[in-house]
DNA sequence: TGTACATCAGTGAACGCGCGTTCACTGATGTAC
DNA sequence: TGTACATCAGTGAACGCGCGTTCACTGATGTAC
């Protein structure tokens, strides 16, 4: 788009050096004959190896920061090699390609967030309070952990790559599943209402919380997220609750 | 992503001929003595003209149709122009760049959605019926009206185009105000249990209509789309009416 | 009814850029003897 | 404890490609006289 617009700076910078700042991790305005041998190793473009699951690790980690900050636009194997610190051609030694790189974040993402849920679904609760910490840590996972709606939605638009659109698919549909666990469990332990029908009530929570993350994503802030968001899901929850039980 | 597998094809194709073709729409396998004029003019290079205003609109629709049925990634100005039969640069004598073109077709989407919801709400109907209109209106705007989620979600994923972005927050407050307006006059009318939270009711009926889209988006089918939102969002209205009034 | 001319929708070719990916090569690391 | 060697994480430079955009130019169209 704005190409013209090339605000963001910091691109046609000689990249070796910038490496080599970023590990030595000191001023070194001017090169003097008393080097360190850090900046000797940056000298000679030697870079401190990390173990491959290391790298891995860090190499995901810097993608899911760069996502969640900045958006799909700016995810190139350039910028997270250059955040990594490390040559592009380096990232190829961990991921066999951008996809792989990306099926694995997801998973990375999607594994926790996946088990906080069947902790939750499987806890004794109300089912008041177990939307409560459903949204709750659905926002966390999304906030604090970084499973970031905008990967979510981006495949979702770029059809082209099936096997993520199918991951995503998968993980809302597991959302769903668990949601309509938990109401299925209500129903039979009569704490709602028993003329409300299951499905419905299961769309409106999983509209609750999508609601949540499209607010988020479009308005880029967490001012009243949280609070609106929680006194909506208590709301629908109070409104389906059984009163004569 | 997948380069490699270049299995769209159609792309290194040489494109003025790909152009004459279109515009004589006949065979035309070996080109003969007895040309047709369409033929002679697809020699010449040279395409039948459109007014400015035609050809803007031939664009937007096409541009449209290319985003609704392939998502982003493929909306591109080559598509586009290869699509309306004219060349890349002929696009630029309509719009000024492509960020102008995509400001100029979300109006197109959105004014008449705008103006279909903005009717509904005058209208003197229920508050359930209001709500099945509406969930209505918003599926038939988005599969008929190709007012398409993925334009929708894609720039809320590369923020770096505020103007977008603003679009798309401006038409989801909108829509946001015009259920409120709904709910508020159904509470008045006393068609709804006056102990339910305006705000939360708003919230749920966004979240069931943003839950139908996003199915939408992930299966890309309308399989059940309809009856199972339009299920839910009765239900919805069935759980807060005013079985006393 | 011609004619002159401004305007306007079109053209093909090129541009610079950023992207994912590959290449031959380098030097550190771990391990077997 | 050395030494030889396979493996592995790294390098810089280049690749081909598709993108948005611009260029000088062309010929059709509408209009004033």
């Amino acid at each position: 788009m704005s190409r013209q617009i090339s605000g963001s700076g910091s691109k046609p910078v000689v990249r070796s050096g910038e490496k080599a700042d970023r590990k030595s991790a000191r001023p070194m305005a001017v090169r003097t004959n008393e080097q360190s041998d850090a900046a000797l190793v940056a000298q000679r473009k030697i870079v401190r190896r990390k173990s491959g699951a290391q790298r891995c690790e860090q190499i995901l980690e810097v993608a899911r920061d760069l996502i969640f900050a900045e958006g799909f636009s700016n995810f190139t194997i350039r910028e997270v090699a250059s955040r990594v610190g490390i040559s592009e051609a380096a990232i190829y030694r961990h991921f066999k390609s951008k996809e792989e790189l990306m099926l694995a974040l997801l998973e990375a993402l999607f594994a926790p967030w996946r088990e906080a849920i069947d902790k939750l679904v499987a806890e004794k609760l109300s089912f008041a309070r177990k939307l409560e910490e459903l949204f709750h840590l659905h926002l966390h996972h999304l906030l604090n952990e970084r499973l970031n709606p905008v990967l979510f939605f981006s495949e979702a638009i770029n059809p082209q790559n099936q096997k993520l659109l199918a991951v995503m698919r998968q993980n809302l549909s597991y959302l769903g599943q668990a949601v309509a666990a938990m109401v299925v469990s209500a129903l039979q332990k009569k704490q709602i209402r028993p003329d409300v029908h299951a499905d419905a009530l299961v769309a409106a929570v999983l509209g609750l919380l999508q609601t949540s993350v499209i607010r988020w994503t479009l308005q880029r802030s967490t001012d009243g997220l949280l609070e609106d968001g929680a006194r909506n899901i208590a709301e629908l929850a109070r409104i389906v609750s059984n009163n004569e039980a």
